[in-house]
RNA sequence: GCGCCCGUAGCUCAGUUGGAUAGAGCAGCUGCCUUCUAAGCAGCGGGUCGGGGGUUCGACUCCCUCCGGGCGUACCA
């Protein structure tokens, strides 16, 4: 739709090309207005050619259209209006063969292909193994699962990776938490440390421990066993969560481990790469990155004082390796509570002689969690909150992932388990299911009115030309805007814009669905044209619903 | 103090990389099921786009400033 008046233009352009002498075309923008009024889509090209030529844009836009209007059958008008704007209204007939493609065996038609192949690696979750994934990973997980999604159907090839922070304090906190709980079912001394997990689950995993490996760690000092407690702890967990993420219908292809990095000693190597350019220096005995050279506003501790490495250290490593893989780009999606990490890890890219654009962050805001109105008391050093998996098993996986992306990533977001629980019209999923169930129930009944069993393929030798009326046009219409708003969700990784076309198609089509008989029996070729139009409708229903990650029934 | 994000209808949020008369859902009110699923549809009301300046043909969108909310500012992870 974008494409075909792009093209117009351009040829437009090109037959005054001599006229005007016009080196570079310049940009322009073919956007589907916002009020109907103005069209099917409007271009402001009259306006960008004011200044360079020197003349009204109203009229450009007369040359433009002069010669628009005699050169094809695509349009049933083309208008000047407002400022300059030149605004296309489309012909029936292209109205009907776009909707032949939609139901065409071209599947790139509704995706555009804007990918080209090109490597794309989205990391996302990678919460700490050391303890049950909450809410708000499950808002990161659905976006990354979207996106991804998204990516891939655009020609991308796409890589989806969780990071599992398995080296360093935490992990040995885990350890050390569950041999405490697990000296204590044994009857032992506890010696919990200060600042060690105190959540139910810490007992469940040690009682796991007990079942496993029985007494074996009975009498022993936490500095004899402790690592080996931890790394059994923390593949527990990863399982967990492995499995969590599985119920809620991601998965991930690579799982990318940090000790890994020390065992093999990328991060070393890393350093001392660094240290050679002098990108890394010794200064109070601690080594520091120089992060400021690249845009971040101081440099940065990687080797403590005591010789530690910090967390950060093993990032450098991380990302560099990330970037050695060569991949196109790399996005990251992190709570926006890391948003201060962005340049420090830019600069790493930077100082390793990548371009920082391949790099993108996406910061996913803070989930509040509430139940009837009432904020649920989260405290994550109690141990005490609610579990990504108990929120799936309420409320639901597809619920829960189409709300998450019902909203921009980074704008705050309200998550009433009461609310979405409910299987209300406030549950916006439903509203879109509802439609792709509603066009499948009609199929079901068409052999009972006397249509036989549909073969969906014959639909496309249906008499398109029968969709006269103004719903059945308004219905393709927003049909075709379909591989636009797909084209520009991809563009600007924002699957949310897929979440709310399809309410928008979805509403279309209800009020299309009560206007107007779908299986009109007394007029079979033209049920066989809403048929068609229908099954349009479902094909582009499941499509973005795929990418969301959310199934598209057949029945309620 | 400095930095980043946010502020749009009573509530929750969209607003197409500067476009035309700022939209949707929910909540409220009024109607619609003998006909393909009422998890639906039709209609009604609702706004100084936080305030103030600036940039230009044009600003919710870009710049400056102020107010208000969140987050970050470790030799923590």
């Amino acid at each position: 739709m974008r494409e075909t008046v792009r093209k117009s233009v351009l040829a437009a352009l090109e037959d005054l090309g001599d006229e005007w002498a016009l080196g570079e075309v310049p940009a322009f923008e073919v956007e589907v207005p916002r009020s109907d009024a103005h069209g099917d889509m409007a271009c402001n090209v009259a306006m960008q050619l004011a200044r360079p030529l020197r003349q009204s844009p109203r009229k450009i836009a007369e040359r433009i259209t002069g010669l628009l209007g005699q050169s094809s059958d695509l349009y049933a008008a083309v208008e000047i209006a407002g400022p300059g704007f030149i605004n296309f209204r489309f012909s029936s007939a292209f109205w009907y063969h776009s909707l032949g493609r939609i139901l065409g065996e071209d599947p790139t038609f509704l995706r555009p292909q804007t990918g080209g192949g090109k490597r794309v690696q989205v990391e996302f979750v990678s919460a700490n193994p050391t303890g049950p994934l909450h809410i708000g990973h499950g808002r990161g997980a659905a976006l990354g699962l979207a996106l991804s999604n998204l990516l891939e159907a655009a020609g991308y090839q796409v890589e989806r990776e969780f990071y599992v922070n398995d080296a360093g304090r935490q992990v040995r906190l885990l350890g050390l938490s569950v041999f405490a709980r697990y000296q204590e079912l044994l009857g032992e001394r506890v010696s919990m440390p200060e600042d060690g997990y105190h959540g139910e689950y810490v007992r469940d995993i040690a009682q796991r421990l007990l079942d496993e490996k029985g007494e074996r760690y009975r009498g022993l000092e936490s500095e004899e066993c402790g690592q080996e407690v931890a790394d059994w702890a923390c593949g527990v967990m990863l399982d967990e969560i492995r499995m969590d993420l599985e119920a809620f219908g991601v998965r991930f292809d690579t799982w990318k481990s940090e000790k890994e990095l020390y065992t093999n000693n990328a991060v070393q190597e890393a350093l001392s790469n660094l240290r050679k350019s002098d990108r890394v220096y010794t200064h109070e005995a601690a080594s520091w990155f120089r992060s400021s050279l690249f845009g971040d506003e101081k440099d940065r501790v990687v080797v403590k004082a005591n010789g530690e490495f910090t967390y950060f250290a093993s990032d450098i490593a991380y990302h560099k390796d990330k970037l050695d893989r060569g991949y196109d780009a790399i996005i990251d999606i992190w709570g926006a509570d890391h948003h201060g990490y962005v340049p420090r890890v830019s600069a790493v890219l930077q100082a390793f002689g990548y371009d920082k654009s391949k790099f993108q962050v996406l910061l996913v805001q803070i989930v509040n969690l509430l139940r009837g109105g009432e904020p649920v008391k989260m405290s994550k050093r109690a141990g005490d909150f609610i579990t990504l998996k108990e929120v799936v098993d309420e409320v639901g996986a597809d619920t829960t992932k189409f709300i998450f992306l019902t909203r921009r990533s980074d704008s705050h977001l309200d998550f009433d388990i009461e609310v979405a629980r409910e299987q209300s019209p406030e549950n916006p999923v439903y509203y879109v299911q509802y439609a792709h169930a509603r066009i499948n129930s009609i199929f079901r009944q068409a052999p009972a009115k006397g249509f036989g069993k549909i073969e969906k393929a014959s639909l496309r030798e249906s008499n398109l030309t029968r969709l006269n009326e103004a719903e059945d046009i308004g219905m393709i219409r927003m049909l075709c805007r379909y591989p636009l708003v797909f084209e520009d969700a991809a563009r600007t990784h924002e699957p949310h814009r897929i979440t709310f076309y399809l309410q928008e198609l979805a509403s279309l089509f209800h009020t299309y669905y009560t206007k107007h008989r779908v299986l009109v029996e007394e007029d079979h070729e033209l049920a066989r044209a809403r048929m068609a139009l229908a099954w349009a409708v479902e094909v582009v229903l499941k499509d973005g619903l795929s990418i969301l990650g959310v199934h598209a029934p057949e029945q309620m």
